[in-house]
DNA sequence: GCCAGCGGCAAACGCTGTTTGCAGGTGTCC
DNA sequence: GGACACCTGCAAACAGCGTTTGCCGCTGGC
């Protein structure tokens, strides 16, 4: 095993016997690699904040924390250098579209078989994408697929900005949260405003909900 | 025909079919009555505008223009005089107790019979109400539930404001679109504020928002 | 070294948003 | 017929928001 040592990976994932499946996987791909295996999305923020240097981040869409796919941007804004894969229990093709969008390496649906999974991986480790053959990426779906182009050309502080945004709250409270000014907070959300191409901090919340609003009722069956 | 004749119905829904089905419905336990056919949330709006004295509206909650549940909160603002009765081919818990709460008279899920439909009708006709008898509608689901209470205390108005606050409408263009001048429009949204229990416009579109999206996802389906 | 981009800060300006008090209208209930 | 509650509409005063301009330090790439 050579410099597999110094991989290191991250699996996020709600569920324990599945997260333990994908590190094995991992394993048997790379042996002697470092894998971390966190529940949720503070956790996976917190574990690549730790390890500088994280090679793949393995991520489950409908993880506590991730609400829809803000937490996929989230993460993506605040580590733009780990690829991440969402792992996901859902297939069709426009969250797996949408997850492409947001700057995921490749979306690999729960059903599939283990040598698939393992493809996957690897090809996302060589600086590739991966997504499942068999859906078609095709239509663009106007509005959202534009918005989240726009979304992606946040900075790492501009997200976290919007995500509070989203929250409701006032740019003070904004400001103490971030431990900034709050004329720091006015210049980020104008910046927020125009690259979204909006008019006021009211419909940048619109238009944020608006992606990360997925299919699946996880915040009702909570 | 007794004064079935001064009976007046709407059946709102987005399959002609379907429509016609409820009309002959309706027909056969009303023999006379005035029944108007609409496929969208405009339409059932005009219907209700141009006949004061609507005995029962059919609602489809998946119609074009009703954004979730907000259509049928828009409707129940500004005719409260008017029941309703929402038809809706989905059938789960969280639905039908979200839709009552909003101040429906009923729910009918679409696969029931119509026999079972015509029970319904005429209950509902009485002045009860009706769900499907094999739901429970027990728990409260906390969050969404008492704000759904909060929402039914505002006035007709209040509500047109609300819905023009979640497309992002700045005070004065929705003073425009009213008609009012921008002072009233801001008198209005201070009171939907405190009505909500919330201290921002912002914080009020994301807790409509909350309440407006469905599970479905006919947004994206359109 | 130099440049571009990100993050942070400040002050000032105009506009938007929020509160508050007030008034006309409608309907209801004694 | 009052008294009352409620909805709607309005205006003025104040707080928050958004823009602009200019500045600084830092980092990473060329």
């Amino acid at each position: 095993m050579p410099d597999n040592a110094t991989y290191h990976f991250v699996v996020a994932d709600d569920h324990p016997l599945f997260r333990g499946a994908l590190r094995q996987t991992i394993e048997l791909l790379y042996p002697g690699a470092g894998i971390a295996e966190v529940g949720t999305l503070e956790d996976a923020a917190a574990e690549l904040e730790r390890h500088g240097e994280v090679d793949l981040l393995l991520l489950d869409l409908a993880m506590p924390g991730m609400r829809g796919f803000s937490g996929l941007m989230y993460l993506r804004a605040q580590y733009q250098s780990v690829p991440v894969v969402v792992v996901s229990a859902s297939e069709d093709a426009g969250t797996i579209r949408r997850c492409m969008e947001l700057g995921a390496s490749g979306f690999i649906p729960k059903s599939l078989g283990i040598e698939v999974i393992r493809e996957a991986v690897s090809q996302v480790m060589a600086g590739g994408s991966w997504t499942p053959p068999d859906v078609d990426l095709g239509e663009a779906d106007s509005e959202a697929s534009a918005m989240a182009q726009r979304l992606s050309t946040l900075t790492p502080q501009q997200v976290r900005v919007l995500m509070m945004l989203s929250e409701g709250l006032l740019n003070k409270q904004i400001a103490y949260e971030l431990a900034v000014s709050e004329a720091t907070v006015k210049a980020h959300v104008s910046a927020i405003l125009q690259k979204l191409g909006v008019e006021s901090r009211t419909q940048a919340v619109i238009a944020a909900a608006k992606i990360e609003q997925g299919q699946w009722l996880t915040a009702e069956a909570r």
